[in-house]
DNA sequence: TCTGGGGTCCTAGGACCC
DNA sequence: TCTGGGGTCCTAGGACCC
């Protein structure tokens, strides 16, 4: 049996959240900016024509904005979060082995679908997508996931295709990644890209055919692969079952810059909060807590510094998550700087049933486990930091918390704020 | 003036060992 | 001018993804 890959994608993804509950939206360029309402990241068809770019910053289109009148939105997570899963959920009902890859995408597992034809069914697929969530999706089909993904973005641009592609005969495939420019191709990305235009491979299809000694070279062991999928030769596999988290990462650039001790110290409490959240959530344990304070990157004064520490014991504690971090946080501080953001990241990350216990620990595990048991229980029924530890602070609006001035209502995830609709 | 956030994988090079 | 060789482990940094 040979394999047979999909790739299902959501269309501009945020704005087609935001249009869902917003219908007046419908065929105007609306945008969708990143935390701190600071770059573009989703974008309508309509604001792709006035040539809005994808990641600029806004105040880079502000006049492109205000001249057509572009439609702006701050990103809303909750609403987004909750809108991917219904997608997946409903492309789940079709295709049992898929692969969650991001937010707004899945790969699908079609080998065991040898009899059906796949153009029909992926079509079906699309359209009961948009009937029960709204969201419009693309679909590509072919016989490895980097063929898949040539495939959905075919299936996006082409009028004819009208959203979905069967990449799977080879006799399409020279004309189809003839098609594709190389630095679209995943797995290329800027520096990859310029590397291949000097080499004079710029379509798919000339990456497919180069020298395998000269891109391994310069791409390694991934650009081979890269080379082997696009012949058709599958490489990466479905992952059904996500393997757990290496590292987790909280960060924040601040609207504001912060710069006292007293200000950052909060900061970062809070981001290990939040991050300690999650470690629990997966079920595991931190065996290191780094923390990383940085001025404007885009200046030349530019100070930025990090450091981790070990524990000695792995740790899921917020309390001593936080105390280790603010030890850290004391080393690095450098008086009279401007900090526009910090982080914190847990590494070595060990599942909480193998914690490796130490001899000379003080500390009562059991005890801690029940008390962030509580905590998290107490959070998820009455709402996030309804208790907390005085270290993240009380101020109403803290310098950390990221600007959202057009921020969506949470349609779907907030009693308080669903749509209402009049008869 | 204003410039996101969270990940993964691979490689080169240093430290260390025998 | 000469200066072991080979292995492992770890880390920092670069590249990519969305």
């Amino acid at each position: 049996m040979l394999p047979v890959f999909a790739l299902a994608d959501c269309n501009n993804f945020y704005v087609s959240c935001e249009r869902v509950f917003n219908p007046k939206l419908e065929g105007k360029p609306v945008i969708v900016l990143s935390n701190n309402d600071g770059c573009v990241v989703a974008r309508s068809e309509e604001a792709k024509a006035l040539g809005i770019k994808m990641a600029v910053p806004v105040f880079e289109v502000d006049s492109i904005i205000k001249k057509n009148k572009v439609l702006v939105y701050s990103s809303n997570y909750a609403l987004y979060a909750d809108m991917s899963k219904r997608v997946m959920n409903t492309i789940k009902e079709f295709v049992p082995k898929i692969e969650i890859y991001s937010i707004d995408e899945a790969f699908l597992d079609l080998s065991d679908f040898e009899n059906y034809n796949l153009d029909k069914y992926c079509r079906e697929i699309k359209k009961t997508v948009e009937k029960w969530t709204g969201i419009p999706v693309s679909i590509g089909i072919s016989s490895t996931k980097a063929l898949a993904k040539i495939a959905n973005r075919l299936a996006k641009k082409s009028k004819k295709a009208k959203g979905v592609l069967d990449l799977t005969a080879k006799t399409y495939q020279n004309r189809a990644l003839e098609a594709v420019e190389v630095s679209d191709v995943w797995g290329v990305g800027r520096s990859y890209s310029e590397f291949l235009t000097k080499k004079g491979i710029l379509t798919a299809r000339e990456l497919r055919d180069a020298d395998t000694n000269v891109i391994r070279r310069k791409m390694g062991v991934e650009g081979v692969r890269l080379i082997n999928e696009l012949k058709g030769v599958s490489c990466y596999p479905l992952e059904a079952n996500p393997p757990p988290k290496t590292g987790i990462t909280v960060s924040r650039s601040f609207k504001t810059p912060i710069k006292t001790l007293k200000g950052l110290s909060e900061a970062v409490s809070n981001f290990i909060s939040i991050g300690a959240e999650k470690l629990r959530k997966e079920k595991g344990a931190a065996g290191e807590v780094s923390v990383f304070i940085m001025t404007n990157r885009f200046r030349d004064d530019y100070y930025s510094k990090s450091k981790s520490c070990l524990l000695t014991v792995p740790s899921s504690d917020t309390s001593e998550l936080i105390s280790c971090a603010l030890k850290s946080l004391r080393a690095i501080f450098k008086k009279n700087q401007l900090y526009k953001r910090a982080g914190i990241m847990f590494g070595k990350i060990v599942s909480e049933k193998n914690i490796q216990q130490d001899f000379f620990d003080k500390k009562d595990r059991d005890l801690s486990k029940k008390l962030m048991k509580t905590l998290d229980k107490i959070n998820i029924k009455v709402g996030t930091s309804s208790v907390k530890y005085a270290a993240l602070g009380v101020t109403k609006k803290p310098g950390w918390k990221a600007a959202r001035e057009r921020l969506s209502k949470k349609y779907t995830t907030d009693w308080g704020e669903l749509p209402e609709v009049k008869m």
